[in-house]
DNA sequence: TGTATCGGATACATTCGCGTATCCGCCGGA
DNA sequence: TCCGGCGGATACGCGAATGTATCCGATACA
């Protein structure tokens, strides 16, 4: 066997001309939504033929399931470290420092949340993509309850949040209700500061921070 | 001028084909989604041929978009009649009430979260429908601030969220997070058992209620 | 009841996007 | 250097959806 692996024998381009569709469709995703996209605009960004394209992949379903997953488990991968990043020595000035740095991985590419909500569409349609999204979601989530659990050694939580569990499925929702208000006003400071307010509401018992963002709109 | 007003001659027919035009395609729209969506078969399911769509609307995209506002302005209604109904002796078990009846009102309808969500896609690429989109969320979130300033008297709420036009920005923050949820989980019951936790650990100050929802997904 | 007009149906041409079949050139190995 | 085969380009046919132009029946008013 050679050093490359057991794959058939010209994976070089292949791969190459594979990530630079899955780029290009990425952008043009992001720009028109999936949906109003079609296979040649894809291939057109990217510079390839639709030749290349069928090669490739089966259809446009198939290119944009693809690239979700691979994406996901980025955005999985990158908000792990983030949260794992500090110590175990845990305290709430480092959860406040985690919750930054979460935010900086999920709130701030607006291209991400165009696609990924095209996704939630889906998904809200075909059970099957439901589970691979709620797989997601469920990976993000159990990081967050075990950064959670690590940090506060008891019962700090509000009563109705009950476990870490339930603080974690909260923070979700907090981040998926900023979220929309995000597609809508493209404020990303705004957002993240509304997060950051969410968030201390949600996590504390009402001894929160001093900043306070404005909601003209 | 007769009685029926100032429009033209023959209106009644052309009223009843819109109206059950709009009506056939909200149901189309739910079920695949805008995008996958052709002319025809919203006729088909309403029962005109395409000669008919087109007499009442220059496209897909006029009849999504007054389709929107129609549900829009209905569901807007009925928010307001459901938070205005108890009268002006503000109690928590009023507002507990207050949210059961709205939670009735927008997390009943799934095929109205699919279509709304839908337009949120829209919306968030384009400006123009950002804005009809930000100006009915603003109606409701008024409504909701409104009673919650008419509900409680002082500051009883968390310091985080200042003031009850924050407060509703909470809640609607959280409305959407647990819209997410329940697009991809399709559980009505735990969607609305969950909402009523998060509103609690949002509006109060910690001394919540004793329900507890299951979080096995 | 007659009639002018409106609403919806039908038929048509056109455009667009898809999927496939075939061809050419480049990369990898002996 | 030659060659086998893989990757991508080109060309083709097909079906579907669109928008329009025209026709017929229904409707409201005198």
């Amino acid at each position: 066997m050679s050093t490359e692996g057991t794959a058939g024998r010209v994976t070089r381009r292949r791969a190459r001309t594979r990530a630079n569709l899955l780029r290009a469709a990425f952008t043009v995703f992001a720009a028109k939504g999936f949906g109003h996209v079609t296979i040649e605009e894809v291939c057109e960004a990217a510079g390839y033929s639709r030749g290349a394209f069928y090669s490739n992949f089966a259809g446009l379903d198939e290119l944009f399931f693809a690239l979700y997953r691979e994406r996901a488990d980025l955005i999985a991968e990158q908000v792990s470290g983030a949260l794992a990043a500090d110590g175990a020595d845990g305290g709430d000035l480092d959860v406040r420092a985690a919750v930054d740095r979460v935010t900086d991985v999920l709130l701030l590419d607006r291209d991400w949340l165009l696609v990924k909500t095209d996704f939630l569409v889906h998904a809200a349609r075909d059970p099957a993509v439901a589970r691979t999204l709620l797989a997601h979601r469920a990976r993000l989530r159990q990081a967050i309850a075990d950064r959670l659990a690590r940090a506060r050694g008891g019962t700090q939580l509000p009563a109705v949040l009950a476990d870490a569990d339930g603080a974690a499925h909260a923070v979700v929702a907090a981040y998926d209700g900023v979220t929309t208000q995000l597609l809508l006003d493209r404020d990303v400071v705004r957002a993240r500061a509304w997060l950051a307010q969410l968030l201390t509401a949600l996590l504390t018992d009402g001894s929160g921070g001093t900043e306070r963002a404005a909601h003209t709109e």
